[in-house]
DNA sequence: CTCATTTGACCGGG
DNA sequence: CCCGGTCAAATGAG
């Protein structure tokens, strides 16, 4: 499938320019009044992934497997469309859950990436992410010309990592792969990449990847949860720890307010407006181009955002009223970008144009 | 043989 | 009843 032994050092190049947008984001998350803790976790893990790959990629440069892995360039991350549906119900661990609490796991967080094809190779081969993911399902979707696939993580059995992604191509451009993340990947995965390593390369001892002790989690996660372990069910507890739903009390982020709810809870991305670490000088920052923005119709026009949802009624109530919704094109996905090039610390993006 | 993907049936919310 | 999402039997690849 994705085999393709080529190129580490442009698989390299790939991970460390990666990382770096990543490790922007979180800098920007850090920053925005209000990040939920997932978002940053996510990013987080994602810095970690790609460190390992890169390490890895170094440490047997002659491997192919190492270099796997292919970063989708650029990542964006666009708020998905939330319709308030969305439901995943499970039939394994549904009734546990299904006493207490009377809603659930409902709205799980949930981000969406767009990534453009792989360069060059004619094959349009989702990403590989670093996870495995087996697939469990394909749709025709309504609006849309092609179908979606629906992918879970393989360890599921194993170890009741919950993480499953969507992968849609884009309509008008197949290009450009769109896909959506749920949940979080609790299982200690060996991305096949590091796996291999010869000699015991000094992988850290994976803090994160434990799975969570059903006794432990909820409130005092507040200590180690580096990553992950969060919303981590194991059929026991689980109820709503993913999302706390806090307290009516977020407020949402447009007028730069802030709240500082802090905990999890909300919406991460926000504000905007101006503001532009990261952005501007797009020759500097090679890649660097992510705009995070709420993915509001008040504040359209941007390409991408990332973020995350959960179970806040009524501000995803709200954005979901004017995001997505049946087959307005605008939202989605508006790049044009076809292909990026990855060798290239200092792409170019010359289309000007996004939105017609 | 094992195991991942395929594919239509099934489930449940709206 | 429609539709997105998941299950699970059948199928194919290694």
């Amino acid at each position: 499938m994705e085999k393709m032994g080529d190129l580490e050092p442009k698989n390299l190049l790939n991970e460390l320019i990666q990382g770096r947008e990543l490790a922007k984001q979180l800098q920007f998350h850090l920053n925005a009044p209000t990040s939920s803790k997932e978002s940053r976790e996510l990013l987080l893990q994602r810095i970690l992934v790609s460190y390992e790959k890169a390490l890895s990629i170094l440490m047997n440069c002659g491997t192919s497997a190492a270099a796997e892995v292919q970063p989708t360039g650029p990542i964006r991350m666009v708020e998905s469309p939330p319709s308030p549906r969305s439901e995943d119900s499970d039939r394994d661990v549904k009734d546990s859950e299904a006493k207490d609490t009377p809603k659930k796991r409902k709205t799980l967080p949930r981000w969406t990436q767009l990534v453009p094809v792989t360069s060059g190779t004619g094959l349009e081969s989702p990403l590989d992410d670093g996870f495995s993911w087996r697939k469990y399902g394909q749709k025709d979707i309504l609006g849309a010309r092609y179908p979606r696939g629906y992918y879970r993580c393989s360890h599921r059995n194993v170890q009741g990592c919950l993480a499953t992604k969507q992968v849609q191509r884009s309509d008008e451009d197949p290009t450009i792969f769109e896909i959506t993340y749920r949940g979080r990947h609790t299982c200690t995965q060996a991305p096949s990449s590091s796996q291999i390593p010869p000699t015991s390369s000094p992988r850290k001892q994976d803090q994160d990847t434990h799975l969570v002790n059903p006794q432990q989690l909820n409130q005092q996660q507040s200590q180690n949860d580096l990553l992950l372990n969060f919303q981590k069910e194991l059929r026991v507890v689980t109820e709503n720890l993913d999302i706390p739903q806090s307290h009516p009390y977020s407020s949402f982020p447009f007028p730069s307010t802030s709240n500082i709810e802090a905990e999890n809870a909300l919406i991460s991305s926000s504000v905007m407006g101006h503001f532009s670490p990261s952005f501007t000088s797009p020759g500097a920052s090679g890649t660097g181009t992510n705009y995070f923005q709420i993915g509001d119709e008040g504040m359209t026009g941007v390409q991408g955002s990332l973020n995350f949802q959960s179970s806040n009624s009524e501000i995803t109530d709200l954005i979901s009223a004017t995001t997505s919704t049946t087959n307005s094109p605008t939202v989605g996905l508006g790049f044009p970008y076809g292909n990026v090039e990855f060798g290239d610390p200092n792409f170019s993006f010359n289309n000007s144009g996004f939105f017609p």
